[in-house]
DNA sequence: TAAATACATGAACAACTGTTCATTTGTTCA
DNA sequence: TGAACAAATGAACAGTTGTTCATGTATTTA
């Protein structure tokens, strides 16, 4: 590794560089952050953290299409942001755990910081 | 608004919706998520996260170019994620606040939880 | 002041995302 | 069993993103 300006310190930045988690773990929190930045998504989100829902009533909150709920879940559901439980012919989806609460309220909490 | 199915209380989805963020800070946030959601905009917190540090320091520890770099921080910045201060003819950038270290803490136990 | 260094920015292009449409699968109940 | 309802899925298209290239701006120092 060859320096590039004065302030870098190539041991130093090495060992900096062993303290990110691995790239397949940055990976993998990149797909979660992904998930989280539609504001469809977000806005399932905020509705199931209240109440577990089926995808017809989100459908009717949301007002998009039954297929656009239904994939917006399915990339929460990938990524155990949310889960499902089968009731009869509806499906029920939750926020997964806590984690997923944390993270959206904290990034609540940054925006709103600001307004 | 119509019934879509026997589980749908109109009026309490009328009541759900009414506690979710209003639709300017849903953007909002997702623009947030949206700036977490790329490998290197994850790595440069992650290594700002140990210490401040100037453009070429970040450019050499994630071997992408300069103007990737600097478009990255830009995002962060513009988000207040990160935050700038002119150090002669560097300028160093640093994480903006604690909201944003626990944003990807719980993004980090959340994904190394299924590992 | 001129050259070098540090950083920012605009354009452009490939790659990716979210939505809708059309269709399929699974469940209930008459 | 078959009709109706709930949900999932694949294809396709417009819109968006991340990167590099080329260039511009600001600061330092010789």
């Amino acid at each position: 590794m060859q320096e590039k300006c004065e302030r870098v310190d190539s041991k130093q930045t090495a060992d900096l560089l062993q303290n990110i988690p691995d790239s397949d773990t940055i990976t993998k929190m990149a797909a979660v952050f992904q998930a989280l930045q539609s504001d469809t998504r977000l806005k399932i989100l905020f509705l199931l953290r209240q109440k577990e829902m089926c995808v017809c009533e989100l459908e009717q909150a949301l007002d998009v299409t039954q297929s656009a709920v239904s994939h917006s879940l399915r990339t929460l559901r990938q990524l155990d942001l949310v889960r499902v439980r089968r009731e009869g012919k509806f499906t029920i989806y939750y926020i997964a755990d806590e984690h997923v609460r944390t993270l959206i309220e904290m990034c609540l909490e940054h925006v709103e910081e600001k307004a």
